[in-house]
RNA sequence: GGCCGGGUAGCUCAGUCGGCAGAGCACACGCCUGAAAAGCGUGGGGUCGACGGAUCGACGCCGUCCCCGGCCA
């Protein structure tokens, strides 16, 4: 029996330097390799936009969980899961540290915590969404919650209609409570595999800076070309999850003629992101695995701390 | 100078017949088990351009003035 690897996880909101920091550690230790936990760089094609490492820095640094599936493709929590489960136990098999980097707060947890997704059959959602987007709808099909699964009622809101969709889903296929299968994202209890968390603190002026600057930089860099690249070569078929990415979605719009200016679209991305950032910050702070290091300049400056942590 | 339209939350704008000031976005706080860069909840915010008038009561009606836009001169 050969003594259990502890591996790393570093997480915190877009723009807050996650991914140099990454880079950087790796590059100091020998032992370490990268896993994505991020649910838009697994899109091969989008790379400006997803802030996706350059060639030369996967060329250095051994990274996982980057470019798996056409943009046409749907992914999703569960493929994430069990992909990077893998990519950590390939990486230990090699008697090396996984480093897991990501900002989607749900993957993280569905990859180190103990997280059982129920199974999906499509046809009966959409069967239950049709009947939810009728005039009353929503607060039928949370009427049919209450009566089949009320602990799940309790903990879902009766106007999140997409919650309450996938409760009754789970509850016709599986025949069983929704609230049947774990404590919930909340609990934060012992993970799969030893692993130390960190996370990357900057106050929020600092952060919305940071963000206006990366969207600003990612037009420069040509994101605008990459999507009409993108829309070119897929057109409509895009997938749902794939067309969600900010940025993506924004321009898409505007080359579709949803959007009047390009600058309109860029407006956007960047509120977009900001609220998605807040999320973020909502997400990992309820998390007290975290070791949260902060800085109110740039993110390097917590890299010294963050080696000292995790040597070893 | 004349005519017309407009001035209401940080922004864009609703506001019916005169009866306690509204929405979306933004912001703040928060939720989260197969779309999660998704979805959703709660909250703080107002000299309704200014002044005067009629009215029990005005964002609304009347008068004067200020500002913005358009057309005419």
């Amino acid at each position: 029996m050969t003594t259990a690897t502890t591996h790393l996880g570093l997480v915190g909101p877009t723009a807050s330097g996650k991914s140099a920091l990454a880079l950087a550690v790796a590059e100091h230790f020998d032992d370490v390799e990268i896993v994505s936990v991020d649910s838009m760089q697994v899109y091969r094609g989008l790379d400006v936009g997803t802030a996706k490492p350059s060639q030369p820095e996967r060329a250095a640094v051994q990274h996982h969980m980057i470019d798996l599936v056409e943009p046409t493709e749907d992914w999703s929590v569960v493929r994430h899961q069990a992909a990077a489960r893998a990519a950590v136990a390939d990486i230990q098999s090699r008697g090396k540290r996984a480093l897991l980097v990501g900002g989607t707060g749900l993957y993280v947890q569905a990859v180190i915590d103990d997280l059982r997704f129920p199974g999906e059959d499509r046809g009966v959602r959409a069967e239950i969404a049709a009947r939810a987007a009728q005039p009353g709808g929503v607060p039928a099909v949370y009427d049919e919650l209450e009566r089949l699964d009320p602990a799940a009622a309790a903990k879902i809101d009766p106007k999140n209609a997409r919650r309450i969709v996938r409760a009754l889903e789970v509850i016709h296929i599986t025949g069983k409570p929704f609230s049947s299968f774990g404590a919930g994202v909340g609990a934060c209890g012992a993970t799969m595999f030893p692993v130390r968390l960190a996370g990357v603190w900057l106050p929020r002026t600092v952060l919305a800076q940071r963000i206006a600057a990366r969207v600003e930089a990612m037009r420069d860099t040509g994101l605008v070309e990459e999507v009409e690249a993108l829309v070119r070569r897929h057109g409509a078929r895009v997938s749902r999850t794939a067309r969600q990415a900010i940025g993506y979605n924004e321009i898409i719009s505007f080359l579709e003629g949803h959007m009047p200016s390009v600058d309109d679209a860029f407006e956007r991305a960047v509120r977009r992101t900001a609220t998605f950032a807040r999320r973020q910050r909502m997400w990992f702070r309820r998390d007290p695995r975290i070791g949260w290091f902060g800085t109110s300049d740039n993110p390097g400056a917590i890299l010294p701390a963050l080696l000292q942590a995790w040597s070893r």
